[in-house]
DNA sequence: GCCAACGTTGGC
DNA sequence: GCCAACGTTGGC
């Protein structure tokens, strides 16, 4: 099957792009949105990622990622101690998943939203859709390659 | 800090 | 199944 793209939303307070360089790959742990869940259940080894840093300053695009390790149950959930334990999801029944994300680049300054807003090349993409929350998305390719394009542009 | 948009919960 | 109340996301 063709690879496919993704968009992830972080925090970088909670954990950025340069978290994620420094660790090499990490779990994609606490997403409790059943869309986002069942598009990480979606991933491939492989499929390339926009990490977007949200609530941020600028919010944008901080780099790419990609994914090194499927779906696998989100053991955080398990935990009464975590601030994503969810009593309802078990290890003899899960109910929220998480992938493994690898660092692939770290691009030199954040791309941000109001320039994605403004190019009608990405027009379509649901990070730009009024309202949309949705924390794990698809992206096409020709959007993803725009983007990565655009972040080129900056240097 | 505000608040629009959205998802979830639970009474009925 | 409807929908009001509530909690969360995330830009601004």
């Amino acid at each position: 099957m063709a690879k496919r793209y993704w968009l992830m939303k972080s925090e970088p307070d909670v954990y950025s792009i340069d978290r994620l360089e420094q660790d090499g790959s990490t779990s994609w742990e606490g997403v409790r949105n059943y869309q986002a869940r069942n598009f990480m259940m979606e991933m491939k080894k492989g499929d390339r990622v926009l990490f977007y840093h949200s609530n941020a300053e600028p919010p944008g695009v901080a780099g790419v990622a990609e994914v090194v390790r499927e779906a696998y149950p989100d053991t955080a959930a398990f935990d009464p101690g975590s601030d994503y334990h969810d009593p309802a999801s078990t290890p003899e029944k899960p109910r929220w998943f998480m992938v493994d994300v690898g660092f692939v680049e770290r691009f030199p300054a954040v791309l941000p939203l109001p320039e994605l807003k403004a190019d009608a090349a990405l027009e379509g993409m649901e990070l730009l859709r009024k309202g949309s929350r949705l924390s794990v998305q698809p992206v096409s390719k020709a959007h993803f390659d725009h983007v990565l394009k655009l972040a080129r542009r900056r240097r």
